[in-house]
DNA sequence: CCAAGATGCAACCCTGGGGTTGCACAGGAG
DNA sequence: CTCCTGTGCAACCCCAGGGTTGCATCTTGG
């Protein structure tokens, strides 16, 4: 598959994002409590949030007042293993060019 | 690990980036000639594959007057290994979440 | 009921970087 | 040698989106 990952590599891309999403994969937090650690403010969070969440990354769970978000890794295991695959495939030409190059 | 890819994101993220990265992979190709494939002028080809080599995904050969780029499998490969380690441990904590919910 | 903390919207700012155009320069094809 | 083509800068345009502040709303703890 050459299909558009785009989309969830964009999400993936920003680095507050990334510290936002490794960091509840450790363990669940709301929005606030992520505010408090990073800085940045929540607002700024929230939108990170909705992001990992439009890219299916991230499962959101009202708990009494505060929502508490935690990291899904189905679709970030299943992109690793495209992007595995997809490299794999690659490196064989990349031999076949460096051989010319050699030769001739 | 939970290192920083962000480097490794920022460069798959693009849309057209991600195009020119899968085209030189099927087949080795010059800026020029990639410009006249996409829809975008040779200059925007050029700055992205400064962009991917820079990120270790593409291989570059001066081949007479013209330069041609291919893509580099092997970074790929270990990024993907990568996400698909790091998304098995999440999927744990998620479970955890759900099942908590369910409960209470 | 009342105060405190968490969320939801919305308007706004500002930089990064994707894309373009223009031009000078180099190496081949004839 | 002389064009044609591919590169290599460089200056510029423009907008998506990361970040902020301010305020309204709602739920829980007293």
């Amino acid at each position: 598959m050459s299909a558009p990952p785009d989309a969830a590599f964009a999400a993936l891309a920003d680095g507050t994002r990334w510290k936002v999403l490794v960091r509840i994969g450790r363990e669940p937090a709301s929005a606030s409590a992520l505010a408090r650690e990073l800085p940045v403010s929540r607002q700024a969070i929230v939108k990170h949030l909705e992001v990992l969440a439009g890219a299916g990354l991230v499962f959101s769970q009202r708990r009494g007042r505060e929502v508490v978000h935690v990291a899904v890794g189905e679709r970030l295991s299943a992109l690793g293993r495209d992007l595995d695959r997809i490299g794999q495939g690659w490196d064989d030409r990349l031999a076949a060019l460096k051989e010319e190059a050699e030769d001739g």
